[in-house]
DNA sequence: ATCAAGTCTGTAACTTGTTCTACATTAGCG
DNA sequence: CGCTAATGTAGAACAAGTTACAGACTTGAT
């Protein structure tokens, strides 16, 4: 009678016993080295499954491809981020400075190892529908921080619009830097720009 | 004493012969038929080289690569697309309406090929710096398709910037669309509240 | 402690993008 | 016309993602 609801089939994923959570993360751990090197190329799964002492087999019993395992590191890397970004609350006065700061902050993160940047976002475009689950974790998680910048409680409607919108272009500029289309001044721009619309959609002062 | 210039190596690309130009076409033409099919993951270069009578090796040197082919079949539907826009102009009342109303039946013509469009959009983001020319020209021929439903003769530098961003918005919505994280609904949400940015770049009335 | 079920490992095979090679054809030119 | 360089062809070979499989190891329940 201990059956809590099982509704679709996993629990979300039965629970790791400790050696496997070690697995994991050191997959996830050589993936991040590896893509640091060379971005998306770099990441071969038979090298990955090398440094981390794992079998082909089991590296992809972990995940199921190559795009789901990228897409799972940078979930990783987002955590880390939220965290640190979380610390040092940005300091603009209108929302829509606060989010421009707060991405600007991840950006040059992420100018800081650009290959892993590559790695992560292409694997994040790319992905097709058997990633929605994971590639929507990571969308979620990125409108967290975005919402945290804002510092508004309940946002309307409107405004979570223009979140959605800050996100796409926050994907597509950072691809058209990756593949050196666009400068980091530009990308700044874009970013400054499609920040406006937080302040467009009536924020409620109460 | 006739070099023009030769700067830096092709003037472009050699003139092709009429059979080269047939090849080329043939080939273009297959990778749309084949993607037509089963998207991304159904152009396969062997199968593109033997539906338009081409040997593989030749195919790799109209299109150095996959990608390369995908996203020149790209420019080519753009052509197309941008030609059948031209004839019925968008007829709503602001500039944001009518981009958001041109988007809106891009959009539409997408959909009718969705495999296609799969194909062209995952081929465009994945793009790396090698293929940085042939997307730059992508980029370039929906900024005109954006300008033309504008009707603006000469943009100001604010409006470019919307526009930038009115295209990352397309881009990364078509995405999230093709990989089954978005509906159609929200896709014309997402285009509607980012063609607002126009509007705010006070729009130069004389 | 023992057994069954589930995991891992090592390795080979398969697929598809890409490169290479040896030979045939074509195009332009004297 | 006849030559030469460029282009095209067929097919093998290679690289990296993915799958398959036989045998060892863990784990959890009894």
């Amino acid at each position: 009678m201990d059956k809590v609801a099982a509704s679709t089939a996993r629990p979300v994923t039965a629970p790791l016993t400790e050696r496997q959570e070690a697995r994991r993360r050191r997959i996830l751990h050589a993936s991040a080295q590896l893509a640091s090197r060379g971005g998306f190329d770099a990441v071969q799964m038979r090298e990955v499954a090398e440094s981390s002492q794992v079998a082909l087999g089991t590296l992809y019993r972990y995940f199921p491809s190559k795009i789901h395992l990228l897409v799972a590191t940078m979930q990783d890397q987002l955590e880390r981020m939220h965290g640190t970004l979380r610390k040092k609350p940005p300091e603009g006065d209108t929302a829509a400075e606060r989010v421009a700061e707060t991405l600007m902050r991840a950006f040059r993160a992420l100018q800081r190892e650009p290959h892993l940047a590559d790695a992560m976002v292409r694997a994040l475009t790319f992905a097709d529908r058997s990633v929605s689950p994971e590639v929507d974790q990571v969308s979620r998680q990125t409108t967290l921080i975005i919402l945290d910048a804002m510092g508004q409680e309940n946002p309307t409607p409107e405004q979570l619009s223009a979140v959605r919108v800050i996100e796409h272009t926050w994907h597509s500029a950072l691809i058209t830097w990756l593949s050196g289309r666009a400068s980091i001044a530009q990308v700044k721009i874009d970013i400054e720009t499609v920040c406006r619309l937080i302040d467009l959609t009536a924020p409620p002062q109460e």
